[in-house]
DNA sequence: TTATTATTTGCGCAAGTAGTTAAATAGTCA
DNA sequence: TGACTATTTAACTACTTGCGCAAATAATAA
């Protein structure tokens, strides 16, 4: 991504955009599973039909997922895996943020690292 | 990614956020190289120092940079190398997503595919 | 100390966006 | 045809965010 121009990086930017939203990971993740119709990942995430119609028109224009018309429903499902070794890496980065700053605590509370949950009085 | 619970997401799509912006990834970009201070990325990226300052901020804040003080300037530097994996695929999905688009249009044009110099910004 | 330079922060504006309800559209079935 | 269901779109509200300007803060130099 070295010596791109300001419109490539204005179109990365929007793909990262298209998955900077947790109701739109959600539907992701749904999808993972099988694909799904709008109705039925509307009541999964517990938001209105329209509202998730328009997260899945969003994921469609950025080739995330497809579209197909069967019946009176619209069944959509994954179109680009890589979505998934995204969000992999993204999970690895915040995993390793979170080990740092479990150290940190540390230091402070002179306990090991590794219980986690007893650890942390003062953070987040 | 699977059985993630609802704050997990949010965090996720946090860290997708703070790639969505092209200033951001044009900073990032331009930290690739080596390691710069604030007013010489603001004068890079043509923005003022306030806005560049700000950005920096919240790159810091999500751990894809670190800052360090040295004199009375700010240096910043990669801290999460991932984000460039994270971009490289970004890069490969949105390359063949035009090459899809190109196709679709040499159906409607009879023009071949591979000439195309809007074919793909790819990655390194 | 004061002056100078670099960075950060408070504030306001303009633009974008997630969510709702209600209306419009499309498909199925009698 | 009309009734019914599913999806999309329109209109609206509330909230977020990128930006510049100006003031505040921090570090160096005179």
């Amino acid at each position: 991504m070295n010596g791109l121009p300001n419109e490539a990086l204005t179109q990365v930017a929007a793909y990262f955009q298209a998955l900077a939203e947790p109701t739109r990971l959600q539907i992701l993740n749904y999808l993972r599973e099988k694909e799904r119709n709008v109705g039925e990942l509307a009541q999964l995430c517990g938001y209105t039909s329209a509202n998730i119609s328009r997260h899945l028109t969003l994921l469609t224009q950025h080739g995330l997922v497809t579209r197909e018309s069967r019946g009176n429903s619209a069944f959509y499902k994954i179109a680009d895996p890589a979505v998934y070794a995204l969000c992999d890496l993204v999970c690895g980065s915040i995993g390793r943020q979170l080990d740092r700053a479990a150290e940190g605590r540390a230091m402070f509370a002179g306990a090991p690292v590794a219980p986690a949950v007893a650890t942390a009085p003062a953070a987040d």
